[in-house]
DNA sequence: TTGCAATAGTCGCGATTGCAACAGTTACAG
DNA sequence: CTGTAACTGTTGCAATCGCGACTATTGCAA
């Protein structure tokens, strides 16, 4: 059957996501899916389940970002991070976000120019740069915060309010299991 | 909505509860949460939990397929595609996996030199070359499968077996879900 | 038929990435 | 104190990426 691989897949598709393709039509396909014995079920597969709702779930946003504020996906990270937990410093947003040291350095260096964060050095550890919105900075995330909330609520309500809880469990649970002592 | 913000958030937070910086010991932090009006609640917000459970649950692999046989990512995601709709074409790859069509014919090149997969003109359409896998190619994915099927049970051990269609119920919910339609 | 649009796959090229080296600064053992 | 190790943030560079151009082939309208 097929579990690992379907981890393999979902995670492959969560880095490259590109929504509108699914929405594409396709045309015939050539290829069956091949009923082996060494193939898994993919349908009931958690991880590739777990995979397509996360996708499906936060589908549309980038679009919104990319062609409103033509900023990459890593600037929005540090942006965020930034926004919750500001001032803060470089090392802090990679340990968050666990982007690579360069990836954030280049990032914040971009966000800067553009006039939505400062940087200023840290009295304490000059080692350290405090990172901190500016106003407009701050304008545009209380926007990106408040579309949040109103997609948050969407889903809710497709789901149905009652059985929130009881996801966000489920959820929890896969998300404290220890996967090192299975394999 | 906050449908691709929230592919942000979920992205950055992923990393801020990797394991291993617990046990490291970490300075103190020079940044608190903001409790900022204009800031939502995180913990509850469903695309970052969904985020965060699809990322546990498939925890793991990529260490071990890129170092036990020395292959990148997107080179499984094509062998996978591969060995579960065989015979196929590049274009079908691309299709399902959202991959960028560069992208899977230079996966497709490395996989026919190391001997995993052979690539034959179609007879009926000049233009597809039909991908299968070879003996070797089928091992490996055997093998990859099986850890799979393993890895699946793990997650149902974990959240109870009577709860699963409950969840793949939930998830499937959120995956059909028209989100074009809110924002 | 014929001609043009569409498709499959490859490749060139600038942009982006991740690794690692580096400079500046701080922590701490002895 | 002192010297070494550790840490923060930047940058160089080779590898990879994605976009689009391109060739070869097929589909289809007139």
């Amino acid at each position: 059957m097929l579990t690992r691989w379907q981890a393999e897949l979902q995670e492959e598709l969560r880095q490259e996501r590109h929504p509108l393709d699914f929405l594409a039509g396709k045309p015939e396909r050539i290829s069956q899916i091949n009923e082996d014995a060494t193939m898994f079920n993919l349908e009931e597969f958690l991880p590739y389940r777990l995979y397509q709702a996360t996708e499906r779930s936060s589908q549309k946003f980038p679009e919104i970002y990319t062609a409103k504020y033509d900023i990459t996906r890593v600037e929005w990270r540090v942006l965020f991070n930034v926004g919750l937990y500001g001032p803060i410093n470089s090392q802090e947003i990679v340990e968050r976000t666990v982007l690579d040291k360069s990836k954030v350095s280049r990032a914040v260096q971009k966000l800067v120019v553009r006039g939505w964060l400062t940087r200023d050095g840290d009295k304490v550890d000059r080692r350290r740069k405090a990172l901190q919105l500016t106003v407009e900075g701050e304008e545009i995330l209380a926007e990106l915060s408040a579309r949040a909330e109103r997609h948050n609520a969407a889903i809710i309500r497709e789901i149905g309010s009652d059985r929130v809880e009881e996801l966000l469990g489920l959820l929890r649970k896969i998300e404290a299991m220890d996967l090192l002592a299975e394999e």
